[in-house]
DNA sequence: AAAAACAATAGACAATTGTCCACGGTTTGA
DNA sequence: TCAAACCGTGGACAATTGTCTATTGTTTTT
C-alpha cells in the first residue's frame, strides 16, 4: 500500500504519517520499482494508525507510542513488552481517574456556583 | 497572598502561574504598597490552580481552562457557564471512554501478541 | 502526449506550554 | 546594614506535534 492510500484509509494524513514514521512509529519499505521511490505500507501500519489515531485523542504522547511500538517490535523480549504496555495501560486508568476528579470539580462548580 | 506563597501552596511555578495570569486564567490585583508593585492573590486563585493541575493532567488545554474560567466568571450567565461546563464534561467523558478503548486495544495486545 | 494526481525530501512555519535568564527594584532575616 | 530571598517585566529558548510549501520526479487518466 502506498501513504496516498494509507493515509484514506487511516485518516490520518500524509504529512502526519510521514511525521510519525520519522519518529519511529511506523516503518516501511522501498517499493520494487527502478523508476520510482515510493514506500511501500503494510496492512499493519493500517491498524496501527489506528490506534494511535484513538491513543492521541486520550492523551498519549508520540513518545509514548514509540515506546510501545519498539517494545512490541519483534526483537524486543515479549516480558519487557508485556511491562511496557501494562505501565501505559496504568498510566491510562490514572488519567482516566483524574479525567473523573476533574469531571466532579466541574459538576460541584455547576451545582455550587448558583447566584440564588 | 503574593505568588511565592500561592506558588508554594499549589505546587504550580511561579513562572507558570505568571503564564496561566497572562492567558486570562487567573487574576490578582494590585497590592496596596506604595514602593513595590507586587501583586496579590486570594485564595480563589489557589482553587483554581490545584483544579488547573488536575485539568491539565487529565489532558484539558489552557484554553479550555480559560472557557471554563471566562463562562463561570460573574458577568457570565449562569446558563450559559453551565452550558459550557457540561459540554466540557462532555469531552473529557469521551476522553475516558478512548482511553478504555485504547486501554482494551492494549491489553490485547498483550495477550494476543504471544511468540508461542 | 498532456494534464492531473501522486510521491519523496527538505525545510519553513505555527500553536501550545511552559522554562529560564537578565534586569532592576523590594523585603526580610541575620 | 548587608546579603539573601523575593518580586515584576520582557524576551529568549525549547520540546511537541503537526502543517504547508517548494522542488523534483512518477504514475495515471484523459
Amino acid at each position: 500500500m502506498r501513504i496516498g492510500e494509507l493515509a484514506q484509509k487511516s485518516g490520518v494524513s500524509r504529512d502526519t504519517i510521514r511525521f510519525y514514521e520519522r519518529n519511529g512509529l511506523i516503518t516501511s519499505t522501498v517499493g520494487d520499482s527502478e523508476t520510482n521511490s515510493y514506500r511501500n505500507y503494510k496492512e499493519d501500519c493500517l491498524v496501527w494508525l489506528q490506534f494511535f489515531a484513538g491513543a492521541r485523542e486520550a492523551g498519549m504522547s508520540v513518545a509514548d507510542l514509540r515506546s510501545i511500538v519498539e517494545a512490541t517490535a519483534e526483537s524486543c523480549d515479549r516480558e519487557v513488552a508485556r511491562a511496557v504496555v501494562q505501565r501505559k495501560i496504568e498510566e491510562l486508568r490514572d488519567r482516566a481517574d483524574q479525567i473523573g476528579h476533574v469531571v466532579s470539580f466541574l459538576e460541584n462548580t455547576l451545582s455550587g456556583s448558583r447566584s440564588e
